[in-house]
Parts: C-alpha cells; sequence; structure tokens
DNA sequence: GGAGTGTTTTGACATAAATCAATAACGGGG
DNA sequence: CCCCGTTATTGATTTATGTCAAAACACTCC
C-alpha cells in the first residue's frame, strides 16, 4: 500500500553495506534492508530495540528444514544470509517451488495458524526468529512495521502473479531467461545502490532439481535450456554457481516473449 | 497473521444472508463478510461509519475493465456481487489470469503506485470503490482495518502458491478438478455457514477461454477434459452457467493426484 | 590424488497437450 | 421463432517438453 513510504532508518552509520559485512549489526537480527520490503522502515529507536529482543539469531546448515507443510505456525523468520526456498507438494512428490527467500526477505506469515508451505535452507543460512505471540505483540505496539509488513506481503503477491504468468504461459526458454534476469535483479536488489553492471552476475547456489521445480520444468530441459543460451553466447557460466549475463538486453527480450526464435 | 480474529461484527441482525439478498446494506459498501478475510472484523461503528462515507458504489457490466495494469493506483475496490478476473498479460498478448475475485473480496492493492495486473468483471459486477489517499488515512486511523488487509493479502498469497502449484505440476486432468472444487469452495463460502452440499454446486460464469487463462491450458483442453469428467459421471452440467459436482471425493483425489487414471 | 557418490549434461524416444480444422450448441436481437 | 455471431465441442495431427538412459563432470573423503 505504502506508496511513499518513510525513508529507511539506517542502524549503521552512512550508506549500507552487503549484509556479509554487516555481522556486528546483525546480533540484533537486523531487519533494516536499504531495499523495498525493509520492515523497520520508520521504527523509532525503542522500537527497533523492542524487535531485537523478541528475536534469535539462527545459523543453518544447507538443506535445513526451516518450516514444515500442515505444522503449526510457531515462528516467523527474516533472512539475513544465505538463501531459503519455499515449497507446495504433491502427495506423490512432485513439488512446486513457490518462491526463494533471499536476505532481507521474510517468511512464515500463515492465516491460519498452519504453515501453507514447506522451506529448506539452500546453502548456509543466517535467520532471526520471532515466536509467533510475542511477533503478534510487536506487530500491535509498532503501526509502521505493520504497514511495512503488509507493503512487504504486498509486494510478494504481485511477485507470485508474476510467477503465475510464467508458470502458465511462457515457455522453457522463456522461464529459464526470466529466472536468470530475477536472480541478477535479487543479487542487485541486496548490493544496494551501486552502479548497475552491464553484465550482471545471477547467483545460482541452488541445484537444476530446485531450478526445475521452480520453473515446473524438468532438470533436463532445464539443463538443455542453459547450455543453449550458453551456446548462443548470451550467458556464461563463472566460478562458484554463478551465470554472468552477456546480453541482459537480448534475455529480456527472450524472457518477455519478444522474440521469435 | 491473525490466528483468532475477533468475531465478525454484523451489521444487519441474526445470521447473515447471501449478499444478492442484503441490497439494502450494500449501500454503505459493506465491507463485512462471514467468511476468512471480512475486512471490517472488529471495526465499531465509527470506523464503518468512515468506511463507508470514504467509498462509493460501482455496478459494471460484464467486460468492464477495472484495473489497467501499468496504470496509476488510484482506487481500491470491494466487490460485492458478481466475479472479477485479474490478470498479467505479455507483449504479443498471452495472458495469465491469476484469480477471480467474488463478493466480499478486494482487489487494488499496490506497492509501487501502479498496478501491477488487470482487472475485468467476468459478470455484471457491484463493488465498493475507495480513493487511494482516503483509504490510506482509513488504514492508519483503523489499526484493526489494518490488520484484517494484512489477514486477508496473506491468505491471498497463500491462495496464489497453491495456483503455483497447480500450474507449474498439475495434469490438465488435475488442474480441471482443481478449478470446479475451488469454485464449488467460493460458492460454499459465500453462501456462509449452510450445511455442506452432498453434491456442491460449482458457479462458473467466466468462459472456456477465460477458464484456459486461468489454468494454463487452451480452451480445447479445458472442453475436452470437462467433457471427459461428464462422461465418467464425476460432475454434470445444470442450468445457468454451472457445474453439479457428484462424486466431491472422487474430484478431491483427482485434484490432488491420488488417482492412477 | 584417486575412488566413489552425487549432479549435470547430452542423446534417443515417448507423450500430454497444443495446434489446426470442422461441426455443434448457445444466445441475443429482430 | 429464427437467424447469425459467438462460444463450445470434437477430431486429426504436430510439437514442446517429458521420460529413460548413458556419459561427463565435480565434489568429498580417505
Amino acid at each position: 500500500m505504502s506508496q511513499t513510504p518513510p525513508p529507511p532508518l539506517h542502524l549503521t552509520a552512512g550508506r549500507h553495506t552487503r549484509p556479509e559485512r554487516t555481522e556486528g549489526d546483525l546480533q540484533h537480527c537486523l531487519l533494516c534492508d536499504r531495499s523495498r520490503g525493509g520492515l523497520c522502515n520508520g521504527i523509532d529507536r525503542d522500537g527497533l530495540e523492542a524487535l531485537a529482543h523478541s528475536s534469535r539469531r539462527l545459523i543453518l546448515p544447507p538443506g535445513s528444514t526451516m518450516v514444515e507443510e500442515g505444522q503449526s505456525a510457531e515462528s516467523f523468520f527474516n533472512i539475513t544470509r544465505g538463501t531459503v526456498k519455499l515449497f507446495k507438494s504433491l502427495p506423490d512428490g512432485r513439488r512446486q517451488i513457490t518462491g526463494f527467500a533471499d536476505p532481507g526477505q521474510f517468511l512464515g506469515l500463515s492465516r491460519s495458524g498452519l504453515y501453507a508451505f514447506g522451506a529448506e535452507t539452500v546453502d548456509t543460512v543466517h535467520a532471526c526468529r520471532f515466536q509467533r505471540p510475542q511477533f503478534e505483540a510487536l506487530l500491535n505496539d509498532q503501526p509502521d512495521l505493520k504497514r511495512n509488513l503488509l507493503a512487504a506481503v504486498t509486494d510478494k503477491l504481485a511477485e507470485a502473479q508474476e510467477q503465475m504468468l510464467l508458470l502458465g504461459r511462457k515457455t522453457a526458454r522463456e522461464k529459464v531467461a526470466s529466472f536468470l534476469l530475477g536472480r541478477a535483479q535479487a543479487e542487485q536488489t541486496m548490493l544496494g545502490d551501486t552502479p548497475p553492471d552491464p553484465t550482471p552476475v545471477a547467483p545460482v547456489p541452488m541445484t537444476r532439481v530446485d531450478i526445475a521445480d521452480y520453473l515446473g520444468l524438468t532438470i533436463e530441459t532445464v539443463s538443455r535450456t542453459i547450455s543453449a543460451l550458453r551456446r548462443e553466447k548470451l550467458i556464461a557460466s563463472t566460478e562458484n554457481h554463478s551465470i554472468r549475463i552477456l546480453l541482459p538486453e537480448a534475455l529480456r527480450q527472450i524472457a518477455t516473449g519478444q522474440t521469435a526464435i
């Protein structure tokens, strides 16, 4: 809703740095995030203290279960480092990853009191956990927190709608192009206001299985499609689970279906 | 978020009736809804007065554009009668319907100030329109409204995740079965606390094109699949754009992929 | 550093759903 | 009530993506 949210209240002086380099601040379970979606924008010192005191830091190895579908929704999490996958499953094991939560994102909201989805860490994840009753209390005491959360959920809903368009109407090629651009965008958002890279890098810490389950494809199709894009010199693999986007504009054309091939 | 929301505040005495039969009350742009998602739960008389005075009733013929993707988000709507389709499109015209808004549902939230989706009436729709600034003000004055809205958006997000599972991982048959059950559920929710029908009716005011765009299929596949279900006596067409579910449990098995055929 | 396990890539083939095409049913206006 | 445009159904065929299979690659742990 908030069309013009108040400027973010920075806990550290000056320009924000990458999450990895703010370890000290993370002790208070920093909820501030320079990007859209920061939950603590406009919250006063006392409020931030209250937030800090109702949360506990967690460090989770890759493949940890954070949330199980159907279980009682006891916790609300804010991710400060690493990537979490959220998913829904069918009884026979088919799985749809509904999104990846990167640093600055939250997870754990529930209407019914039961989690409607599962969540598992992709890599090593640092997160802050709030117990539900305490978080509800904070929400009532801090109108700005409630408002920021509403804005953040509204954002997630828009993202979900975009993903529905992808799942229902895009080809494999368009899906993969969209995914890579989305990952590069997430990285850009996390980096903060740095100059835009003409050949941005998409961090891909997840396996082909996860990508396939996110795009509604099989691992073979994902692999083949990435290979094709590489062969066409639109992208290039870099070290440690990243893909460099050599021609972002061309990829964007593909992602939005504006290309014949 | 609200695990145990306050009981709904009924504007009419006694048990709620169908939206169609509460024309008188709708003059105040009734935001109350007996089902989950009611926006005015717990709001006091003064608050309801304020809500009523900031909204205008609209009656829209079928096929009216309520919201255009990319346009400035000036209004927030609450549907009181009829069905609205929300969708996203690709430049070449491919379209994904991301949801249908039935009576009691809202639409028009935006984070960026621009609508991220389009919305068009399916049949004749009665809605209440709030101007954005006034609605924002109401939101700030009425903590319960903000909380209810957060709960409602959280609900929509869960729905979106369910739809992503459908779009990414279900077969045509499973998609159509899920759709019919969802429609029947929506009708049940709208009817309020009436005894559950052993052969519920799914209202289907939308065309095959809309169903196809909602399920990520073509109209031919939708038609063939409905025909097959009818041939198998799992469903039966009734009068005026409705489908009766003859074997809800069997259909549920199909919808969740728990059937070999 | 090499065995061993898991992941990714590539290839050959199968199939669910799309596309193309024709007919049938519906529904609103004269 | 019947015509005519729209929408839905059914059929024949194609195709994008899935499935099955095998090879290549990349870690990890002795």
